[in-house]
DNA sequence: TATTGTTATACTCTATAACTATA
DNA sequence: TATAGTTATAGAGTATAACAATA
């Protein structure tokens, strides 16, 4: 047979180098919003929170991919940082629906410019190799044309 | 002045995406190294632990980039599995040395495989794509041409 | 004195199970 | 019966501080 057998495709390669870039990021990450006095969880909600739209509890949980026992205390700790606020439901007197408190509008707009801020390495990429990595990866998420 | 302020950049897109990538990706880890239970941690400590390269638990530490405390009950679960043995440092005493049993030498390789196996959204990509993505990371790592 | 590793302790994130109040 | 949210509890991951052994 031909040598085949555990070579290094480009696919390959092109997703450790992908989840390198990911960890190297992830200091950096928690770094940026500890100066908002948050962890990244509760950064999480407040990107997920957005502003003008009520969001059930349970909705929260389910964009997390975490249980909905697990947001009791995510919420308890924003709301007492006067971040978000809980509300009842409109129909359904069961739920009970997240909004976000002014100063949390104020907090979750610099938390998402911060969150999006691309590293240091992917700023430094030509326009060209920016707007190639853009259109690689829109496909790799089905957004492609 | 001109239409600039908070428009989106290719490089922030790109960011994004790339984030977004990896996000959904977590869950999909998460089960492939349950499926050797293992805890993402746990699997990353057998990354980084080479076969036939004896490893100092504070090195351990700094390529975690975590606190030694922490190292301590890492290793003693891994140890309690058989898969990795503590061993004295050669000159220097107070050392003590990670080397991966058998065991966790076969268990390391798997894990390894499984970890570099892209998601399907990129395995879906063409070749080209695929090649493409490769290169702009490595430069975007600093390992261009 | 400084360093390596451990222990004690505490906090966050996460899950499961049992509970409540609604539906 | 089923669902939304909470509480109780437990385990993993993380950190800081104090400690023992060694340098």
């Amino acid at each position: 047979m031909a040598t085949v057998s555990r070579q290094e495709t480009a696919a390959r390669e092109a997703w450790g180098l992908l989840m390198e870039l990911a960890f190297a990021n992830k200091s950096r990450f928690i770094a940026a919003m500890a100066e908002f006095d948050l962890t990244p969880a509760l950064g999480h909600v407040l990107r997920l929170l957005q502003p003008g739209k009520p969001l059930p509890l349970n909705d929260l949980a389910v964009a997390l991919h975490c249980d909905a026992s697990n947001v009791t205390g995510l919420v308890d700790r924003l709301e007492a940082r006067g971040l978000v606020a809980r509300q009842p439901g409109e129909r359904d007197r069961r739920v009970k629906e997240l909004v976000l408190t002014p100063e949390g509008l104020s907090v979750r707009t610099q938390v998402l410019d911060r969150m999006g801020t691309p590293p240091e390495g992917i700023r430094a990429l030509s326009a060209a190799d920016q707007r190639a990595l853009r259109d690689v990866l829109r496909r790799a998420l089905g957004r492609g044309q």
